[in-house]
RNA sequence: GCCGGUGUGGCGGAAUUGGUAGACGCGACGGACUCAAAAUCCGUUUCUGGCAACAGAGUGUGGGUUCGAUUCCCUCCACCGGCACCA
């Protein structure tokens, strides 16, 4: 054995191996449990950075870790080759996407495979490869032809000079960002797949999901966002009527507006003849897509000078054109209830209307009561009108006006009250709480037929076109006289031509006229292909039973029903609700087609968080940034260690501190992977990306904390070589064991519970890690050069090598092999904890007086409960505390703690 | 704006089911080894007061529940992710 860590040789050793004995393709094998471990796969962007590092390292250990414990365990991987930045690409570089694309793929795969993680390589695909997305195709003609892919019309950020759409990431402050012109909305007509038809499905599922967080769950489920409502119609003077929808039927009588879209075909017959309110729709026409920026965009609005008929008390209201109702979503109008709404609140306080207060709080209501029962006690003559039942109507009298306007004083005059209460100002419905009124009033509406109860879902169908180049072709053709028209089976796939050239921004398939030329499927005559592609997401919500079943001529065949579900799921948080929905919907869709079994296509999912860094930058006289790489730069503290400025290493001038962020080009603070694992070692990199944060929170990439990594992979090698130098050793006999040996035996076996509990229950490498670095450290205290203590330290390295294998396995493949095994440590199981050598004779309790903690004691594992009490109280630190008071209450925790409540 | 999350020493973090706050690592400081440096090893390191023993404070803010709260509940603040065409 070498004294010194070469990590370059060991790794490419063990690489080698793995790669010659092909040790990590997968075989369906019905006699052994499998475990599908998938990390979502990369966007082939050019370089790999440590967000990918991050993602592939925790599925690598996870992956290694099932293997040992005897499972047939499939890691793949494949690239998510479609997208927007390819095309950005090609128009700046004057190259085609395919080209830029591939080129990507052959250097990350290098860079991946100099990470050694252990991916089934003979599974990869890229899925802008026909053969991938020919499958796509087919599945979208199936839903066609059962109505659950349809096309209608839905609203685009338009760019006026490109001539393009935009991505909504392409649209900065309302304007195109490669142009600078001022954005407008556009409606066009766009293929659309029903996922709301499974929207009940996709939100019941979650109830049975426990192996996902709830925090993505939750997510999932604001985002379908099931509500209970009445659709009601409100007749419009001199025009047809029109319809909301509203799950607070309770405040019906608090509407005193109704508010319409721009795009509203009532709002245009009345811009006709009012300019001002002309105007002000041009105006909304620039407005963004984006439901963020539509959020917090100014509230503003134009009165069309229609009236609405109230369904129930036939009052007259106004109704407004406003900017913050969207024509796409539900009816394109609703009724507003400013006193029981914050957005209809602030709104009737710009514009000066109407705001009447139809619901009260609890509080409000008990004062009313008492105020009923005052006057009742007092023979007040109002108290005999009233009536104990209905003691809300007091509101009306004299004496309890002043507890409503106190109540609209400091609520109604300050925000809405938006809580459920009792209903006042509602006539009939007086009284009722939330429940009572939604019945009564929706049971009154429903007779004269101006109200339905509906069930209504926040979540939109999916809108899978785009109009972009780099995806895949929507199988599509349209024929004067039939329609559109799917492209028959026989004559998928649709390819999408790769030898292109950009001609400004616009797509290629689109400039070409020749490429969309082509005959109807159905009569024969000329038709058109459709030129949109499918939103990349389409690809990335099937992949993973794709893995299952390579070469496949159906989507997936039979293998699929061997490996899903997916057993573990690694990815970003920042896909808990898009892709994680899209990827549940796909599978119920594969499910539906017959193709898979099961209702969800992933058992456990982990979110990980991001990979940060500290910025730099220099500003220009003009206020531009110039961002300078944390590589560059060198650090400067004070006495606390509190980092007070930077200089520039190449001028030694300063620079300015822009604080953490994600790691990302713009800001040029990303750390290259690839200079990390030449300097450092793979297992290093590897080893900093599982220590630095737990999973989920974001990682701090600091470079110091690298170098600590390597100071105990260093560390390890040496004290394992030097135990090997020692003379051969019996076997470990727990009868000849002395306490120090005891000792350390017994931390060993804490320490395989504690590390497998981590890979397997917690997904906390962190802390797996630091236990063994505990362990380590143990170890290397423990100088015992007898036979059975080279026998314990020899239990302690094979455990340490064993343990930490998912995390470095090239550093722990060459050290199992010192420590004298033959067998590769891939095929090695999992250890077993010894639980004789857990036993401990005494413990030691914390004691505490009132909770402060005073003394400890040590007890004998089994001393009775008097015997603790005497001991804690006779401490002498908790004696000191305990003088001149009566114990009142003894609390023991067994094997943690006593606290002493006296007094 | 809405939905979700996070907040603990100089820094990254630990405390797994409400039970000893600060494990492990980084940094810093002191020391050993060395001609010297690197590497390595040993020690100290939450804050305040104290020579010390020790005492007090302390997990973003303010409140609450409890014998006991980093952990549960409420309020507010800051930051991060998502918001349907970035992936």
């Amino acid at each position: 054995m070498q004294e010194n860590y070469d990590f370059t040789a060991i790794e490419r050793a063990a690489q080698q191996r793995w790669n010659e004995t092909r040790a990590f393709e997968a075989k369906e094998d019905a006699s052994k449990p499998k475990f599908f471990c998938l990390s979502m796969l990369p966007y082939p962007s050019g370089a790999l950075h440590m967000g990918h590092v991050r993602n592939y390292t925790i599925g690598d250990v996870i992956s290694r870790y099932q293997r040992m414990l005897g499972k047939n365990v499939l890691q793949p991987m494949g690239w998510d080759s479609f997208g927007l930045p390819a095309e950005n690409a090609a128009i700046k570089n004057n190259t085609a996407p395919a080209k830029w694309t591939y080129a990507n793929i052959e250097h990350m795969r290098a860079q991946f495979q100099s990470l050694g993680y252990a991916i089934d390589w003979s599974r990869e695909f890229a899925t802008s490869r026909p053969d991938y997305y020919v499958h796509e195709q087919r599945m979208f003609v199936r839903l066609f032809k059962q109505g659950l892919a349809y096309r209608k019309n839905s609203v685009v950020n338009w760019d006026p000079v490109d001539q393009t759409v935009l991505a909504n990431e392409q649209v900065i402050d309302g304007r195109g960002w490669r142009t600078g012109a001022l954005v407008e909305r556009r409606e066009i007509p766009q293929w659309f797949l029903k996922i709301t038809q499974y929207a009940d499905e996709l939100l019941d599922g979650l109830d049975r999901m426990p192996g996902w967080p709830d925090a993505v769950k939750t997510m999932q489920r604001n985002w379908i966002g099931r509500s209970r409502g009445l659709d009601i119609r409100f007749e419009i003077e001199g025009e047809a009527p029109v319809t909301i929808f509203t799950t607070r039927p309770d405040t019906l009588l608090g509407a005193t507006y109704i508010a319409i879209a721009a795009e509203h075909p009532l709002a245009h017959r009345a811009a006709a003849t009012n300019p001002e309110l002309a105007a002000f729709i041009e105006e909304c026409r620039h407005a963004q897509v984006s439901e963020a920026a539509i959020e917090t965009a100014e509230k503003k609005g134009v009165e069309t000078g229609l009236h609405a008929l109230h369904p129930i008390t036939g009052e007259r209201l106004p109704v407004w054109v406003a900017n913050f109702v969207l024509m796409g979503y539900g009816t394109g109008a609703v009724m507003a209830v400013p006193a029981h709404d914050q957005r209809d609140w602030e709104f009737a306080t710009k514009y000066d209307l109407l705001i009447t207060m139809v619901v009260v709080g609890d509080s409000v209501r008990d004062a009313i009561a008492e105020l009923a029962r005052d006057a009742a006690t007092n023979s007040d003559p109002m108290s005999a009108a009233l009536g104990e039942s209905r003691a809300i109507d007091v509101y009306e009298a004299p004496g309890a006006v002043s507890v409503v306007e106190a109540f609209e004083r400091d609520v109604i005059e300050t925000a809405a009250f938006t809580g459920y209460g009792t209903l006042v100002n509602s006539g009939e419905f007086d009284g009722l709480d939330f429940d009572g009124a939604f019945e009564a009033i929706a049971a009154c509406l429903e007779k004269s037929g101006k109200a339905a109860r509906r069930v209504n879902y926040r979540l939109r169908d999916w809108g899978v076109s785009r109009q972009r180049y780099w995806g895949c072709p929507i199988p599509i053709v349209y024929c004067s006289a039939c329609g559109a028209v799917p492209v028959p089976e026989d004559q998928l796939p649709v390819i999408l031509p790769e030898d292109v050239k950009f001609m400004g921004v616009q797509s290629p398939i689109k400039a070409d006229p020749e490429w969309r030329k082509t005959t109807c499927p159905q009569c024969g005559g000329a038709a058109e292909r459709e030129t949109d592609t499918f939103d990349t997401f389409m690809e990335s919500s099937w992949y993973y039973a794709r893995y299952t079943s390579p070469g496949a001529q159906t989507q997936v065949d039979e293998r699929a029903n061997y490996w899903l579900p997916v057993d573990q799921y690694v990815g970003g948080i920042e896909h808990a609700i898009l892709h994680l929905l899209y990827f549940r919907f796909y599978h119920r869709l594969l499910r539906d087609a017959g193709l898979v079994r099961g209702d969800e296509p992933a058992t456990n999912l982990l979110c990980q968080g991001m990979v940060i860094a500290e910025t730099f930058f220099r500003e220009d006289a003009d206020g531009n940034r110039d961002w300078i790489n944390p590589a560059d730069v060198e650090i400067l503290r004070d006495d606390k260690a509190r980092i007070v400025g930077a200089n520039l290493r190449a001028d030694g001038e300063p620079v300015q501190i822009g604080g953490i962020e994600k790691m990302s080009k713009s800001k040029n603070n990303g750390v290259d992977p690839r200079a990390m694992v030449d300097k450092y070692g793979a297992d290093t990199v590897r080893l900093f990306s599982m220590f630095a944060a737990p999973p989920e929170h974001s990682l701090e990439w600091r470079e110091a904390g690298v170098e600590g990594m390597s100071r105990f992979l260093r560390r390890l090698w040496r004290d394992l070589h030097a135990h090997v130098a020692q003379p051969d050793h019996p076997m470990v006999d727990p009868a000849k064991l002395d306490a120090p040996q005891k000792t350390l035996r017994r931390m060993v076996h804490e320490t395989i519970a504690k590390v497998g509990d981590d890979y397997g229950r917690r997904l906390s490498f962190n802390t797996a890690i630091a236990a063994l670095m505990e362990l380590l450290n143990a170890v290397g205290k423990f100088g015992d050069a007898s036979e059975q203590g080279r026998a314990v330290r020899h239990e302690a390295f094979e455990a340490i090598v064993l343990l930490l294998n998912p995390i470095t396995p090239h550093v722990c493949h060459a050290l199992w092999q010192h420590l004298g095994h033959a067998e590769a440590i891939i095929d090695v199981r999992w250890p077993q904890v010894d639980r004789a050598a857990l036993a401990k004779d005494a413990l030691t309790l914390a004691v505490q007086v009132n909770g402060k903690l005073r003394g400890q004691i040590e007890i004998a594992v089994d001393a009775p409960r008097e015997a603790i009490e005497q001991s804690a109280q006779a401490d002498a630190g908790v004696a000191k505390f305990l003088e001149g008071m009566a114990v009142k209450k003894i609390i023991i925790v067994p094997g943690k703690i006593v606290n002493i409540v006296a007094g």
